[in-house]
DNA sequence: GTCTATAAAGGGATAGAC
DNA sequence: GTCTATCCCTTTATAGAC
């Protein structure tokens, strides 16, 4: 992504390289994700990336390292995708739209497997750890929070923080949902995250629109 | 704990195996806690609770045997050690109560350690996933539930479904703290659970208490 | 850069003595 | 029941040919 531009004359040198690193990335990721990083063997990895283990460890000086670069890279991307709320539609819509891209990152499991892989490695990957909080769910609450402040200013809502009712209106619409997912439990029916949302979208309103 | 009467007769016999299985299992779950499933090894298990292998595997058939037992102890312990809301004090210091014991379970990392196993492991042993949820956070929700319909009926709360209700309330009271604990991020100042629980308890009651 | 082959270490599980 | 010693497999990482 960084090198997109130059780089046109030597494509003989590093595009063969290039090609495999990309597939050796996305077979990792891949990987890690399903199995977590102690249990994907670098083994796996190039048979799943077809190339053999020496070439992973031209790419890679380690097991650890390939791994911390995979999540450097996925929580840059992690902060270009967070959700946007937009009051254009009316303060209620906006909300329910931030809440379902917001809970689509935990429905489609990116998240909360991204998650579990980091928590299973608790003491190992610290840097990661933050790293990963402030890009995803830090950021999301941040977002959120300028947007209730805008709320606010518009006399849409009363609250005396909009950091606490960031979280707390993440908290209500996310309910048991990530545990859920976390422990292989998340096969809801069609209709539950909605009605979740809907439910504590509406204790939300309750508790912080203005009473007429 | 539970021995300390009782059997002085056979302490020949038994004694030497009750207490060295004892303390396999004292080894075992503070390693499973620590290091999780996949990276705990049966040698570590059996040197740090001063056996030889062999011994273990004379107690358990294997490593997941020797796992499922202690989670389905775990669990056993879990529902004996639910919170308890007492309306006695009133409803907002009854709330307030249950919510500290119920952040107790967190703060002092049992249940999230307890998730964090469970849920690397949750293809490995789906049964126990289940089992847990059910044990704790589900039976937790049920138990708040049915207080909560309780001050439904004497007038102090205002609510649809008190099951969605109870979850409402502790999602809001645990908030982020879960995750940063997860993540080993959890090193938060004093009063902050306090504060948390005071500000998801203040947006509640906001929300369903009655308006005179 | 990429491969095959292998070293070195550690894992789960077992045999056999006591 | 408990131990020591060991089998056999998988893992990370590297050597050496091309």
């Amino acid at each position: 992504m960084i090198e997109t531009i130059a780089h046109p004359a030597h494509e003989r040198e590093s595009a063969p390289a290039g090609r495999k690193m990309e597939i050796v990335i996305r077979a990792a990721w891949q990987l890690f994700l399903d199995q977590g990083f102690s249990a994907t063997s670098m083994d796996a990895i190039a048979k799943a990336a077809g190339v053999s283990k020496a070439t992973l460890y031209a790419y890679f000086p380690s097991k650890e390292a390939l791994f911390a670069s995979l999540i450097v890279a996925e929580c840059e991307s992690l902060q270009r995708d967070l959700p946007v709320p937009k009051l254009s539609a009316g303060l209620s819509e906006a909300l329910r739209e931030f809440a379902r891209q917001y809970l689509h990152t935990f429905i489609h499991r990116k998240d909360v497997a991204f998650v579990r892989i980091i928590a299973n490695e608790s003491g190992r990957f610290p840097v990661l750890a933050r790293l990963f909080y402030e890009s995803g769910p830090e950021a999301t609450i941040r977002r959120l929070a300028r947007f209730l402040e805008e709320a606010k200013a518009a006399q849409l809502l009363e609250f005396d923080d909009p950091m606490v009712a960031a979280k707390q209106f993440l908290s209500l619409v996310r309910g048991e949902l990530p545990l859920l997912i976390v422990l292989g439990l998340g096969d809801l029916a069609e209709g539950t995250i909605e009605q979740e949302i809907e439910a504590g979208l509406k204790l939300f309103l309750k508790a912080c629109e203005p009473r007429v």
